[in-house]
DNA sequence: GATCATAGTCGTCTTCCTGACGATAAACAC
DNA sequence: GTGTTTATCGTCAGGAAGACGACTATGATC
């Protein structure tokens, strides 16, 4: 007996991306301002519809390298191309939350290296990477000065949920080293952990820390004075993706 | 302009839910029986469609009712009645994943204490807890002899990403409380760790730890011997979610 | 009723990890 | 050279956890 259609409602199903990356200091996300309605000209993260022959992630990894240009690698391996990490966040799917639809978003969160301008179509105005504090805060004032309206939908959640998963997931695991480039120096390391967490560590004590956990760093021989002051030794992530005992952030 | 239904591909959204508990110092889950195809008279997880005016949870927290009568509370509050946690897992998506038509399903995870027999539309023999070892392992043999048919759809690989959940979740927060009733002793919660983890614990040390972190146990000021030996401290949850430093999983 | 088995609870000791922080090293700017 | 910046090594005290001894309070058994 074939399925009757009729049996249940239809639904759309879109992926929605929280892409975060570190610049100068800061824990930004890619955020793109909507060409129709609704909320147009509001900014709201990248996303899109689900094809009909796509996996979630396809849809996802296809998502991100039309906004980014960037490709997404295996979530089980760990960060050693220039890929992002791409991993499902979270589902949402309040009747009222699209006003056109019913439709249902399963947001995913990437993490990536410090990257030039963002393309979105080519129009370099419509996308653009704007520190997380900025996208949240409701109804506040920019860094320019210039009022922000909330983001699209409830993009503000979702990026909520994917910060707080960065955050609480380079705790535990490796995951850190995605926002760095291929190879990176102690320090830089320490300052995507300052930023993702907004606090300050200690640098000796992360040193310690980091440098002495089997797998977790290896080093290419190189150094680099990038950063300026004493040449610093270059580190690749290494194979180990859990962290134990675990990199503890420090109470607020 | 109205929006153009053309534009997307339909899909059919469901839940699936791993219910968990802990029986016989076990860890099982609720599985149900098909009786129609695909996959007629296969084990599955108990799940079911959205309805049009349903939010995600409230879809989860119907079907979980359905099968068990538990109904679930807010996840961001501690379990101190009867009610089941429930939070929402992760959602499967492939193509391929169902072979009538193109479906989603947003997996959750319930929590619940150990219950009477369950009930599937009044049905016994159509639902079971199990344990997950035995749903898990592939084309095995049960506890009494009879070959194991796996899981119908992909069940497996959201069970065992269930089971994975629970399993790191009850390290840093005090979820394992779920699979206990309302008042529960030391033991009994240290018996719950054993069981999901797999593993056996010291008992002064767990204590230690247990009684040692603020608002994790609250002592109601009764005793019990429901488990032999010497009377126990009965304990409800406190307020702490977070356990910070978590409980350590010992290494394998 | 004495003995035993079971489970709970309190302590001790050693080891490891962390946070705080002093000290040294190697580059660049002037 | 002097100062500044960043990297790296070392020391020390406090806390948490694993290993494990000891004692307590029940019920079960002879």
């Amino acid at each position: 007996m074939p399925y009757d259609p009729s049996a249940f409602p239809p639904f759309a199903v879109t992926v929605d991306l929280v892409v975060l990356t570190v610049r100068r200091h800061a824990l930004c996300a890619l955020a793109v301002r909507r060409g129709e309605s609704p909320f147009q000209g509001r900014w709201a993260l990248p996303g899109g519809f689900v094809r009909a022959d796509e996996d979630l992630s396809q849809a996802a990894a296809r998502e991100l390298a039309e906004e980014t240009g960037l490709h997404a690698h295996d979530p089980s391996t760990p960060a050693q191309d220039n890929g992002a990490h791409l991993e499902q966040l979270a589902t949402y799917g309040d009747p009222d939350r699209d006003p056109r639809m019913r439709v249902v978003s399963v947001a995913h969160l990437a993490l990536a290296p410090d990257l030039p301008a963002p393309r979105a179509g080519g129009d370099a105005s419509n996308a653009r990477w704007a520190p997380v504090e900025e996208l949240l805060q409701q109804g506040g004032y920019g860094r320019d000065g210039e009022p922000v309206a909330p983001l699209a939908f409830d993009h503000a959640q979702i990026l909520a949920d994917g910060v707080e998963r960065a955050r609480s997931k380079i705790e535990y695991s490796s995951l850190a080293t995605a926002f760095c480039p291929p190879e990176f120096t102690v320090g830089e390391l320490r300052r995507v952990y300052e930023a993702v967490w907004g606090v300050a560590l200690d640098p000796r004590n992360f040193h310690r820390k980091v440098t002495g956990t089997p797998g977790f760093l290896v080093p290419t021989g190189g150094t680099t004075t990038r950063q300026g002051g004493r040449p610093a030794q270059l580190f690749r992530a290494g194979g180990a993706t859990l962290l134990n005992p675990p990199m503890l952030r420090p109470e607020v």
